[in-house]
DNA sequence: ATGAAAGCGCTAACAC
DNA sequence: GTGTTAGCGCTTTCAT
């Protein structure tokens, strides 16, 4: 009349009972802690076997100091380079025996006042934040936390990791200047990345003595705008040889602006955008881009956050991850 | 000496106490339970405001009999109608008050045996598995769960959600018999969507008096294998005038094939794929292809599991949901 | 309609 | 090294 518990999930007192042990030994084990000897440690570990037996996550968090959860908070998935940089912080999140918890902002709209406060309510130890962190509230920055990505805002108390949106224009400007261009166009946009690529691509023209000449400030960076200020640019300063867009997409835009005008691309007008998409690769537009490696962002991110939760008060870091440049059949010499 | 507490997250007897109710009280409110009185539960609503008070998941979860957490298993990130789904499966769940746990396969090979092991110990209330189930370990059979997307296996107990395969893939020929095209070759692959378009595309092509012969059994369904197979049915039955990919991807590859071989898409051989992923899109390969509306999958799949939630015992269905062509300049009529 | 009390399954001091 | 004893913050009978 005692057993009779085949259909319920197995507890840690199963387990104890069947290998002859107390409560806390096998919890020690599970945290495989170094001072359990051999002998017990292989009882507990057969007996969990052998009952199928696996831990209850909320019990562990509730009793605990550590949830062992990372919570993700992210502003729009459709963004590929995230999904490369959620590679990078699980690979090393795992190994550190981490989970992850990712929150999206449209989940969020509909119910909670913050992206993060289920993943606050679950307790997380830390949070890897890809979106502006002036839409946190003030609860979520009392842990800690990792910015990745150019953001407006430089939070204290926090690490910010981001591809190097400044040096990557300067890449794309030196290889444009080494195709001999001198007039070159840049379309830019609204957002954190777009104003540190203007700024890199300003600094750069003017250090290879280049014309840079600039549209799109304010506006959407999206493949309109790529079309409308390609256009813009063109007609003001006929002279350019080159457009550099701060985007594939907006990239995209510029080629098919280039085609209308019935400019030919590389040959009349050379165009390079930014972030490796899959439609820069060789098949597609055979673009020549900027990519950011974001699983290296991934993991430099999860290591500072690793960080910063062993130790609160650490000093904030940032990182600018070094871009490469992915020369492709868009940019060419400039005609003579 | 009692108070001093500023540092900590309030919890259910801070509330209880500031609105002079017990700790079941609140626990009613935050539930809301609708046999407590209006003048308690406005009480209990401010003491909740004033402290800023969050409840603790883990708690929760621990004592209660849902956890409030549906998980979602999946293979692979990077295929972009999945996030579509993700954005489904959210708005349906939200609205019921759940939250979302997403875990790949990629995280489980480094540590756990199971992909849904970690969310398992969440003891989440349901799963919705995007991955062959047979990859899924017994327990998690145990609880609710639906699969998304075609698949090889058709498991017991479970609803199945996809865009119809078969529908798609005779919709593509319909639309190319539709254009006089009388020899149609068709690439596949080997993952579980590859054989149902296949299926449609044999069963179509016999309906409307085509000629359809296919390559790429068993192989990838990548780039390399729909141009690999483009030059192999080209060679072997030059009297060809269509290709129909199994996906957007795999048509790239056969446009870059057919471009190789001198024939000009669409004029002399039109070609169509499948998923409308970005790289079909008006401005890039200008491909017809085939959308699945992955936001419908992912609130029907919602939907039916909620369901089976509230009855475990629900006779299972599978739901086939009607895609849509989508025609682009990569497909005309034929040549007389 | 509301309160009291008993856990949920685990971890964390603390003893031995 | 290993067992004992308290809880973690919440939900849930069960009284009232």
């Amino acid at each position: 009349m005692t057993a009779q518990k085949s259909t319920k999930r197995p507890t840690i007192y199963e387990v104890a009972a069947l290998a002859g042990v107390s409560k806390s030994l096998v919890s020690l084990v599970l945290r495989d802690s170094p001072q359990v000897s051999p002998a017990r440690r292989e009882a507990v570990l057969t007996a969990i076997k052998k009952l199928n037996y696996e831990p209850n996550a909320a019990a562990s968090n509730l009793a605990g100091k550590s949830s062992g959860l990372i919570g993700v908070v992210i502003d729009d998935y459709s963004n590929t380079w995230f999904i490369e940089t959620l590679k990078g912080l699980r690979e090393i999140f795992d190994e550190a025996g981490y989970h992850l918890a990712v929150s999206d902002l449209h989940e969020v709209r509909s119910r909670h006042s913050d992206a993060a406060s289920a993943l606050l309510a679950m307790k997380v130890d830390g949070l890897v934040v890809a979106a502006e962190p002036s839409n946190l509230s003030d609860r979520s920055k009392e842990i800690p936390y990792v910015i990745i990505g150019s953001r407006q805002t430089r939070p204290q108390r926090a690490d910010v990791v981001t591809g190097s949106d400044e040096l990557g224009a300067e890449l794309v400007v030196d290889h444009l200047a080494d195709l001999g261009h001198k007039y070159i166009g840049h379309i830019t946009g609204r957002d954190g990345a777009a104003h540190k690529r203007l700024d890199g691509f300003l600094s750069q023209t003017k250090a290879r003595g280049c014309h840079g000449y600039f549209a799109g400030e304010g506006r959407a960076t999206d493949e309109e705008t790529g079309y409308d200020c390609t256009l813009e640019l063109m007609k003001v300063h006929p002279e350019i040889t080159a457009i550099f867009a701060a985007n594939d997409f907006m990239a995209a835009g510029a080629i098919a602006a280039l085609k209308k005008l019935k400019k030919r691309v590389p040959q009349d007008v050379s165009v390079a955008g930014y972030d490796d998409t899959v439609i820069a690769g060789p098949k597609f537009l055979d673009l020549t881009t900027v990519s950011d490696s974001g699983a290296e962002i991934g993991r430099q991110a999860a290591k500072l956050l690793l960080r910063r939760i062993k130790a609160a008060q650490t000093a904030p870091h940032d990182l600018d991850l070094v871009p490469t440049l992915i020369a492709r059949g868009s940019t060419s010499k400039v005609k003579k």
